[in-house]
DNA sequence: TTACGTGCAAAGTCTTTGCAACCAT
DNA sequence: ATGGTTGCAAAGACTTTGCACGTAA
């Protein structure tokens, strides 16, 4: 359904604009962005566009339902659209990389968590930190943060 | 070992100071706050101590893995002591309650993510959003935040 | 036409930084 | 004595808000 977001609008009582449409595209293109990168993408196509518009219209997108958010990073929240909101995202603490992986794989942990604590999971809105393969070391001792001095 | 955080500082070149106490110890007592509750924890105690040394404690100390933090909110950090990392944060979304699990609750998870991605979990930093016991309905549909218009 | 939405700029919040005085070692 | 630390204040990054004009419906 990711045709009928302007329905999505409409229904509610909101007006389609070329700004809400720009920036559910630059969401739905980047896949994983800040608002400021979203701007940015966004004033391609538009150099009109404000920030606060950004602002905006992703937070009225997001209590529609078209968008979420989550924090993977130090005070900036990453965007993407609601319809692949059911992954995680693992994120590298060394090298910083996003993968997805399919909410099956916390599966496991949203039982756990069901049956433990009576405690219902929003998956996509679960971000795990951690080293990726590629990243973690062969015998990892699953370390801080390495003080610089 | 929580009372050898002295000779953590002094082992790693750093001085002990009495503002440095004062945080720690509010990061202790508070269990889990944002730099300004920490910083307002720590003015009841010494009017003097400024934010800025606050925020430059913080990081000193996680640098030397005696705090560790989590985004449990909107671009807000929580510290809490690094002892204490190796539980999980469970935060609800409609009452903000913060409630923590032992790192077993999760070792499902842990093991799914560390044979399907090679992904090592840093336990001690993931934060879980979701409806407490609580709030959950009785047929929750999981729902967006709803709408204000 | 009507009032929702936007651009613009100013204000707000949270965090960081430069620098001289201060104090733990 | 000596250099790591702190307080202070200003700067920065990010986000929000007020208001008049523009525009979807």
């Amino acid at each position: 359904m990711p045709q009928e977001w302007d329905d999505t609008l409409r229904a509610s009582g909101y007006r389609v604009t070329p700004q809400r449409q720009l920036v559910l595209e630059a969401v739905s293109r980047l896949e994983h962005a800040t608002p400021e990168e979203i701007y940015a993408d966004v004033r391609q196509t538009a150099r009109g566009v404000n920030v606060s518009t950004v602002y905006r219209t992703l937070e009225l997108l997001e209590q529609l339902g078209l968008v979420a958010h989550s924090h993977l990073f130090h005070g900036a929240p990453i965007y993407h659209l609601a319809t692949q909101a059911q992954h995680v995202h693992l994120v590298c603490h060394r090298c910083g990389q996003v993968t997805e992986v399919d909410r099956a794989a916390v599966l496991p942990l949203v039982t756990a968590l069901e049956e433990a604590e009576g405690f219902q999971t929003d998956v996509g809105h679960l971000t795990i930190f951690g080293l990726c393969a590629g990243c973690r070391p062969a015998a990892p001792p699953l370390g801080q943060v390495s003080a610089t001095a």
